[in-house]
RNA sequence: GGCUCCUUAGCUCAGUUGGUUAGAGCGGUGGAAUCAUAAUCCAUGUGUCCCCAGUUCGAAUCUGGGAGGAGCCA
């Protein structure tokens, strides 16, 4: 490992009882795009994602489809395995909680936590919902058939007693305020952390961390009968990745703490509150941030299993390419918002941004380099000051977006970049190089030039979002070195350098013409 | 029920600590060009800045009230 700036990542552990649905790909997406922007940039990077697999529905969906439940984890988590490489996800690991190493990690984590004193056993009473995994208050039920009991969610609830070891969360009140307070930036975006704020401020209760109904989980240590309740056991696994309880390990030294989480806004407190506590608790340094997403609606309708109306990722890549879709995920809405999936809009924004935007610019200045220029990357006389002004604009903008994905602001990274598409086409329609071609060739092999290099630059910033189409371009035009530190004029395309026909990397999609 | 936030052009949204003619993208309309994936470029917005009242020399921007919507909590 290098002595290079350090960036953790990580994507929520995805509960093996789901499908991989839009959702899921959203959030690693984002983490992606996040991890090779900064390996571009010269960081040593960790992404992290992978399943969460305990639990007591867990225990039960396996019982259903006659499997060992770990038969059916395996099966399960190979599905979001897919996904990772259906979506070409560039995660450094990909956990599973039924490891045995994240088993280790746990146990440790709880006896540190123990060890301080913020774990007591007692007897816990009270609702409880096996579909949910959640308890609730008597005042929060509602009468369901026959009079039985329902939860909110509508689950059923059954009435649980047990004993159970529980963690002091009431003691950190005033610790977590003053985090949120030292560290505005600890979530985002604002909103949440207001949420969490007044969440924190209302008053902590402390928090059931065992149950003894189950035996899928990793095992409370010295404690007979006791398995560790779904969030101390799967928030974990942040630390097992970088290698805890070996503190000393380089990983840990180099990863911990991480950077982001990233999570969908429905777990944000158990990130936001729990998660910090717990590592207060054990006396271990707290993550830099906790990234709260909105939710995507399809057709402006909410989706969900019972409307039918789920978005399967393998489908969209299928039917709209994966560039185009990872595009079209981070490009369209601001980042921390709900967003509305529909087809319209992807296709207008793929198609005005890609197709029409930078493809076209791509595809019309390599073209001409191809029929005019003997199919080399031509060589250019002096630079006037509008080549230096297209140049340097676009050099300029990695500091902004930078700065943009340092705050997850995807959708405004994208702006920047592409107001430098449209300054290339501004540029190339005053220099007219179709008539320069005949009224000055040598002044035409400069306009040329300079629209090489800005295709070349402005791919090389793209490259997080679309890996594998701007692999492609840079590949025709025999790039080699991709790194941001490329983006200077040291680093300048080299003239003469073979450029063969040109073929468009982004494709053009067609409205559907009518509802079915 | 409590708390927080939102309501700006046809659509999606920006609008910094209140200050001259309120902005962008997309769409629409007109024109130019023809290298390019019929893509591009130029021009083009008389918007009750949700409503009412107030503070101020001056408010989309602050205060109070109201309407509609969202989120968190109970």
């Amino acid at each position: 490992m290098s002595d290079k700036k350090s960036y953790y990542i990580t994507t929520p552990i995805y509960y093996v009882n789901d499908v991989p649905h839009i959702g899921h790909a959203y959030t690693t997406l984002a983490c992606d795009v996040l991890a090779r922007f900064k390996r571009l940039d010269g960081y040593d990077v960790m992404f992290l994602t992978g399943t969460d697999e305990h639990g007591q529905k867990v225990e039960k969906s396996a019982e259903k489809a006659g499997v060992a439940p770990l038969e059916f984890c395996d099966r399960v988590s190979a599905r979001f395995q897919d996904l990772a490489q259906a979506m070409n996800f560039s995660n450094d690991q990909f956990i599973r909680t039924t490891e045995e190493r994240h088993k280790i990690s746990a146990q440790h984590l709880w006896n540190r936590i123990k060890e301080n004193g913020f774990i007591y056993e007692d007897n816990y009473a009270g609702w409880y919902s096996v579909r949910d995994e959640a308890f609730y208050g008597e005042d929060e039920l509602t009468e369901g058939e026959g009079g039985s009991k329902l939860a909110p969610t509508g689950a059923p609830v059954e009435w649980v007693e047990e004993p159970s070891y529980f963690f002091k969360l009431s003691a950190f009140q005033d610790k977590l305020l003053e985090v949120y307070e030292n560290h505005p930036d600890f979530v985002l975006p604002k909103s949440r952390l207001n949420e969490v704020k007044s969440f924190v401020a209302g008053g902590l209760q402390d928090l059931s961390i065992s149950r003894t109904t189950f035996n899928w989980g990793v095992p409370v240590p010295d404690a007979d009968g006791h398995i560790m309740y779904v969030w101390i056991d799967a928030l974990t696994n942040y630390l097992t990745a970088v290698d805890y309880p070996n503190e000393n390990s380089e990983k840990f030294q180099k990863f911990w703490p991480a950077n982001v989480h990233m999570v969908g806004k429905d777990i944000l407190r158990f990130h936001a509150v729990y998660w910090p506590a717990f590592l207060l608790a054990a006396d271990l340094p707290l993550p830099d941030r906790i990234f709260a997403h909105g939710w995507w609606t399809n057709e402006g309708q909410k989706i969900s299993k019972s409307l039918g109306n789920v978005i399967d990722p393998f489908e969209l890549i299928d039917t709209y390419t994966l560039d185009s879709v990872r595009f079209f995920l981070l490009r369209e809405v601001p980042f921390g918002n709900d967003g509305d999936f529909s087809r319209t809009s992807f296709v207008n924004r793929c198609n005005s941004d890609l197709s029409n935007g930078f493809g076209n610019f791509a595809q019309r200045s390599l073209s001409m380099i191809f029929k005019n220029c003997d199919g080399k990357i031509p060589t250019p006389g002096a630079l006037s000051a509008e080549d230096k002004a297209l140049l340097t604009g676009i050099e300029d903008v990695l500091p902004q977006v930078r700065e943009l994905m340092d705050k997850q602001a995807f959708n405004k990274a994208f702006d920047a970049i592409w107001s430098q598409v449209a300054a290339a086409d501004v540029y190339i329609s005053a220099q007219e190089p179709w008539k320069l071609r005949k009224t000055d060739p040598a002044r035409m092999e400069t306009v040329l030039y300079v629209c090489a290099e800005a295709v070349r630059m402005l791919a090389i910033l793209m490259q997080p979002i679309m890996p594998e189409s701007i692999d492609k371009l840079l590949g025709q035009m025999n790039i080699d070195n991709r790194g941001f530190d490329q983006l200077t004029d040291a680093h300048r395309i080299k003239p003469g350098a073979d450029l063969p026909k040109p073929e468009g990397v982004f494709p053009r999609f067609e409205h559907a013409t009518d509802e079915a």
